[in-house]
RNA sequence: CGGGAUGUAGCACAGUCCGGUUAGUGUACCUGGUUUGGGACCAGGGGGUCGCGAGUUCGAAUCCCGCCAUCCCGACCA
């Protein structure tokens, strides 16, 4: 299979990749530029990944809301670091009407329909939303603001990747108006929090949580908090950001409250996303040569059921048989397929299923039915084993559960592995090229940074908030240091990579 | 926008250098039969503006010129 073949080439790693997203029937190009079709399947995982988040965003007191898809021009210069930050990739509507060409082929845009004031495709919402915000806000008493829009967004981006980096993608964006700065920061925290909750506990792909250098900030931010995963190539990606934004955006938008004394201050800010970006993650921390692996809390079905047999008569035989699984199965929260479609061979099947990384999968044929058993097969260990069909149920939910621990466990036991701590910069120059996460003492300047990222194409993925194991076993905090580039004294380590 | 590559059936490709029968292979699809415990087999069948346009030639998938699209590597980024 092309996906095998694919693989043995480590530099065709992107190319394995978008195979992967294709063959498993996740998602195709479009016929528009960097755009992507989500095709059911993957859309499936998506809505999985959206409840579980809606449900967590509830829990911490959000509510969802709906803001416009188009932003004046005007309102996206008014904060100077954010229109820098995204003038670049920005899609524009100029016109408003289309008119059949003068010539008789096709329709042109009407140079009599033009806009007064352009209107951008929202690359983000923090403008729009805060434009809006001002009129929702008086007092001390309208604040907290707590609000999440489910939404896509479009960024013109230069090169686009399947799911990592799509022009248009889908996310959810948090905006939140708060009181005090402090109330605002533990916002930003919080949900950072609930996204590093999120992915290691449902995703099973485990998280660096840190502070974003300076250079690395979200346009318009004060401060960035991110989750970085690491990919099985080496690569490191950046799963989600929660920022928080200081006043910037109310003084952009003049949003102002009286607190309890009376006194009018500007609102602080805070604004945090996931996007379908997660999905690539998914895919990239946990896929093998055989396809998909999915964490059996994100399957769209986490068992299917494949009867084997030789004409109608033992068919009905195993329909029967499996019906009473069915519902039990059902009954404990199992989500189950059983297909006893006759228009494909059971081989077939199996290569299908793991394809699209079921969890697992049970094999039903004539023996089986004579010996009261069936055959098992886990997705993550790809191990196989006849079992009884009596207590079957029970035993699937519990090795589901062992599942979701062990695809945990083997994604973070590979990125323990690949991350070091490196003290010079010679050093760091070859091991950067084996991918990974290393740690090294960095002096906090832009310069030294801009210079490694030059010099290696490797970028400071976070400045972490927690204890990170290393291979060799050592356990890394906050001891200060000097900065392998400069020599300057280092507060603490941070983690470099090469990313997506 | 720079560097490299590729456009031939739904998909994956050969053929192009060196122009010459009716453009081929695998897979997928349709029909019939045999099969069914790891992507079945046999027989038959349908499907092509060879990316687009212009040119050279008796003759172009193949040579020349222009354009377009896609992918990879940079710059940009969730």
């Amino acid at each position: 299979m092309a996906l095998k073949e694919l693989t043995s080439r480590e530099e065709d790693y992107s190319q394995w990749y978008n195979n992967l997203v294709v063959k498993a029937d996740l998602a195709e190009s479009s016929a528009v530029r960097g755009c992507m079709v989500i095709k059911p399947y993957g859309y499936a995982i998506w809505e999985k990944i959206q409840r579980k988040l809606d449900d967590m965003f509830k829990e911490t007191g959000h509510q969802n809301a709906y803001f416009p898809l188009f932003i004046p021009k005007s309102f996206l210069s008014k904060e100077a670091d954010h229109v820098e930050g995204f003038a670049k990739e920005c899609a524009v509507v100029t016109h408003y009407r289309l008119k059949t060409n003068p010539n008789g082929t096709g329709v042109v845009v009407d140079p009599a329909a033009k806009l007064e004031e352009e209107l951008i495709v929202r690359p983000t919402s923090e403008t729009i939303i805060w434009n809006t915000y001002k009129n929702w806000i008086n007092s001390y008493r309208d604040l907290p603001i707590l609000c999440n829009q489910w939404a896509n967004v479009v960024r013109w981006e230069m090169r686009t990747r399947l799911f990592l980096r799509t022009a248009e993608f889908l996310w959810q964006e948090g905006h939140t108006a708060h009181a005090t700065s402090d109330e605002a920061m533990e916002e930003a925290k919080r949900m950072l929090h609930v996204y590093a909750d999120f992915v290691e506990n449902y995703m099973a792909v485990p998280v660096i949580k840190g502070v974003k250098s300076a250079n690395e900030r979200f346009a318009g931010a004060v401060e960035t908090f991110c989750i970085e995963a690491l990919m099985q190539d080496g690569k490191a990606l950046q799963a989600g950001t929660s920022h928080f934004l200081g006043q910037n955006f109310a003084k952009a938008f003049d949003v102002k409250f009286s607190d309890k004394n009376n006194q009018l201050d500007y609102v602080w800010a805070t604004s945090w996303g996931v996007s379908t970006r997660l999905m690539g993650a998914l895919i990239m921390a946990h896929s093998d040569n055989n396809g998909l692996v999915l964490p059996p809390n994100l399957a769209p079905f986490q068992v299917v059921i494949v009867p084997i047999y030789k004409g109608e008569e033992q068919l009905n035989a195993i329909n029967a048989k499996v019906e009473g699984l069915i519902c039990e199965l059902k009954s404990l929260g199992i989500s189950v397929k059983y297909d006893n479609a006759d228009n494909k061979k059971p081989g077939w099947k199996f290569s299908e299923y793991e394809l699209k990384g079921v969890p697992v999968r049970i094999a039903m044929g004539q023996r089986d039915m004579e010996n009261n058993t069936v055959e098992l097969m886990r997705r993550d260990t790809l191990e196989k084993e006849t079992v009884s069909f009596d207590g079957l149920a029970a035993r699937i939910k519990s090795l589901l559960e062992e599942m979701q621990q062990n695809i945990y466990k083997k994604a973070f036991d590979y990125r323990t592995s690949v991350t070091r701590t490196v003290d010079t910069y010679d050093e760091f120059k070859v091991e950067i090229e084996k991918g990974g996460f290393i740690l090294a003492h960095w002096d906090g300047t832009t310069e030294t940074e801009e210079k490694i990222k030059e010099d290696t194409k490797a970028t400071i993925r976070c400045i972490p908030m927690d204890e990170i194991h290393t291979a060799d076993g050592h356990v890394i905090g906050n001891e200060p240091g000097k900065c392998m580039v400069t020599g300057r004294p280092s507060a603490r380590r941070v983690v470099f990579a090469r990313a997506y």
